[in-house]
DNA sequence: ATGGCGCGCGCAGCGCGA
């Protein structure tokens, strides 16, 4: 019984949902998290979504953020509990998403999935930095008070921050600037030091495998990229983790999202531990 | 490392992302 699970940051759903629709006809994605849709709720695409044989739950806001979660109908009951924002933070931007996705064929493995777009944080010193930071304070505080209640947990998303040197590929041209900056990446370990473990580091990779690049100078052409998109596994689920991931092929399409689609695949046939 | 990119909004050019 696997399943796999998985990340993007499409910059606007409006556009992308056609590179969604055929990543997840290609590439066997059984829950997917969504940040960056751009789409009020009254223009979100669910018929298309639910048509390609998934549950959706998703929150917008006109023009900026928006998060989503794609759970595949075939496998998973409909997604229930959802939770819009950290309940621990009041925010007037749309950054968080949460839902139980729970197998059909054996409910005892439901566990919580989280969406989460991490404030971008524009430089280190500014305002918007400062708001990143404190996002992630009472992002931390909510994980804390989640895994508490649910030990079966994966939050992923665009964490905007890239949490060692080797996740950079001009590691002292970025050295302390934003995505990069010590504070940030602290603020990550206090995340994995809550219980929760980075997918992508449960395994051997590549080096130079990143999941975001910048639309101008060729970034991507040159490999000039970031891994700022995490898939956070509780140790319960990431005991269970066989591989994990990027997708650099939507990358390389035509009109493409800056972000890869990041994804790790569990294998849930032993029992869980509690 | 700033831009030169691409998005939304809305119809020009700006705010924003990372």
């Amino acid at each position: 019984m696997s399943f796999t699970l998985a990340s993007w940051n499409v910059n606007s759903l409006r556009v992308r949902l056609p590179h969604v629709l055929e990543w997840l006809a290609s590439s066997d994605v059984d829950a997917l998290g969504l940040q960056e849709t751009k789409l009020i709720d009254a223009k979100f695409p669910r018929a298309e979504i639910e048509s390609a044989g998934y549950h959706v739950v998703y929150a917008g806001q006109p023009t900026y953020n928006g998060v989503a979660i794609l759970a595949k109908r075939s496998r998973f009951a409909e997604p229930a509990d959802v939770v819009v924002n950290n309940p621990l933070f009041a925010d007037d931007q749309v950054r968080l998403i949460g839902a139980t996705l729970t197998p059909l064929e054996t409910p005892q493995q439901a566990f919580r999935f989280i969406s989460a777009y991490v404030p971008n944080g524009a430089a280190v010193g500014t305002d918007k930095y400062d708001y990143k930071l404190r996002w992630l304070t009472a992002l931390t505080s909510y994980v804390k008070q989640q895994l508490a209640k649910t030990p079966r947990l994966a939050m992923v998303g665009d964490y905007n921050i890239a949490p060692e040197d080797r996740d950079v590929h001009d590691p002292e041209a970025w050295r302390e600037q934003v995505l990069c900056s010590t504070p940030e990446r602290e603020h990550f370990q206090a995340l994995l030091h809550l219980g929760l473990r980075d997918a992508f580091r449960l395994h051997d990779q590549p080096e130079g495998l990143y999941s975001w690049w910048d639309y101008r100078q060729g970034a991507f052409r040159r490999n000039r990229g970031l891994r700022i998109d995490h898939l956070l596994l509780s140790t319960a689920l990431a005991q269970a983790c066989t591989h994990s991931s990027v997708d650099v092929e939507p990358r390389k399409r035509e009109q493409p999202s800056d972000h890869a689609p990041v994804w790790a695949k569990l294998n849930l046939n032993q029992p869980l531990p509690i």
